[in-house]
DNA sequence: CGTGAGTTTGATACCCCTCAATAAAGGTGG
DNA sequence: CCACCTTTATTGAGGGGTATCAAACTCACG
């Protein structure tokens, strides 16, 4: 179906789960590395199991108990809260590589949803504590990945902070693009996996005001759109400085 | 000055640093707990020192090399970042017992002011890492930390995407009581140390909507104001009520 | 090929930002 | 301790941008 997705040499299926997160102290360009050895991927690999989720499958609800975390191998998923009006946040949007299962008090913080067609390691946290107890060097990493989430939470509330939906919007295609290239992949165009509403509900506009934004983009010649999922950014010169601006002019 | 930084009994200057977080797993009612062991807290105070800042001065700015975190002892922080037009947008309060100085690629990812008359524990970078390195239960209590900011950062991000301005002072007064509450401090009266700008800069509203939507908590019954800084939420129904509504009707 | 969800486009009302002026608070020096 | 000054907070009026409602349209899927 899409086989976007890297299967590509770094991370084959079988090697067991893999988490990549921008440097902590080294400096590397914006590139993501590899943060779990070979060997803690393979003691991984023996208290995980690899499950499927179809595109818009629940995979967990806020506040139900938490037995387990999941690692990404392909798709992308996305955790989100409702609102008492039946309104959607969402709070992030997860690729292949990273790490799901927020828990507050043994419950999940958010609910999550499939919004690809998703295939990811399951790990149970009893297992997963048992082998951080005796692993200091996956704990490290565990940590690293967690600073790397954490950035990516205060990039998005940036993001909300900012006024025009304009803005918001070229800012959201610009971590998008800060995404793919971190992974290594093509930056010549961009994949958007999830739709308009999903957007909205990420950057706190709604979905009429996501397609105007992206109208507006087009209109200006700032970014070109091979069909409803593909853009492609022309313009670098105007598009960044429209995206470091506050206001959509 | 402020004596009202919880100087009580269980983290007493000369102790060392002290770290809090809401339980990961435990079900523990919304209060923080301890996560540093006196033996932990004894090895992190001999390679950490204390450090003072008077309200208003910088901590550190964005981009700058990350030298060391910084564990708050009392006193408040704000992490933000500058734009170009030079508005601020604020990350994060930090108080007692929280640790500041997010890192990546090396640098510092927000600049840090103290708000309050500040004072905390200085921890150089390399120091830490190689205590972290011998140190597995420190490193897995850094991680509950990261967690508890996460969640907190996510909290944030869900504020910021509410549409009306009284709806996010609201929410924001919510987060402070929970904060309050967290500590096991009185909840029978707020404080912010934080001014109107500051609170705008936080939740995305200019400063005048924040004094606008006050008045109207004001006018409401919701609220009572003893002073700027002091609040008190009179009828927790409706302000319930209104901090779940999307709109601020 | 038909159906339905998702998307685009349009018109109107409302809320918040901006600019401007007043008022209050905090800090300083006499 | 009080007068003065600076900073911060409040209040008001007007314009702009976005949410909302509604309808036409496209696309994916059965």
């Amino acid at each position: 179906m899409n086989g976007r997705q890297s299967d590509d040499g770094n991370d084959r299926p079988g090697q067991g789960p893999s988490v990549t997160a921008r440097a902590l102290w080294e400096s590397s360009a914006g590139k993501r590395t590899q943060l779990l050895s070979d060997a803690e991927r393979a003691r991984l690999a023996v208290i995980a199991s690899v499950v499927r989720f179809k595109a818009g499958t629940k995979i967990f609800g806020a506040g139900e108990r938490a037995d387990a975390v999941y690692n990404i191998i392909s798709g992308a998923v996305k955790t989100y809260r409702t609102l008492p009006d039946g309104a959607e946040r969402i709070a992030a949007f997860l690729f292949a590589d990273d790490l799901l299962g927020l828990v507050e008090e043994g419950k999940y913080m958010n609910s999550a949803r499939a919004v690809n067609s998703v295939t990811a390691y399951r790990i149970p946290v009893p297992a997963l504590e048992a082998r951080l107890k005796n692993d200091p060097s996956l704990e490290f990493h565990v940590i690293c990945k967690l600073c790397h989430e954490l950035r990516e939470a205060q990039r998005h509330a940036f993001l909300l902070g900012r006024r025009g939906a304009l803005g918001k919007i070229t800012m959201f295609l610009q971590m998008l693009e800060q995404y793919q290239s971190a992974r290594g992949d093509s930056v010549a165009e961009l994949y958007m996996p999830m739709n308009r509403s999903d957007i909205g509900a990420y950057v706190g506009i709604s979905p009429e005001a996501v397609s105007r934004s992206f109208r507006i983009l087009a209109d200006r010649g700032l970014v070109a759109f091979r069909d409803r999922r593909h853009v492609k950014i022309v313009a670098h010169a105007g598009f960044d400085k429209l995206a470091s601006e506050d206001n959509g002019a």
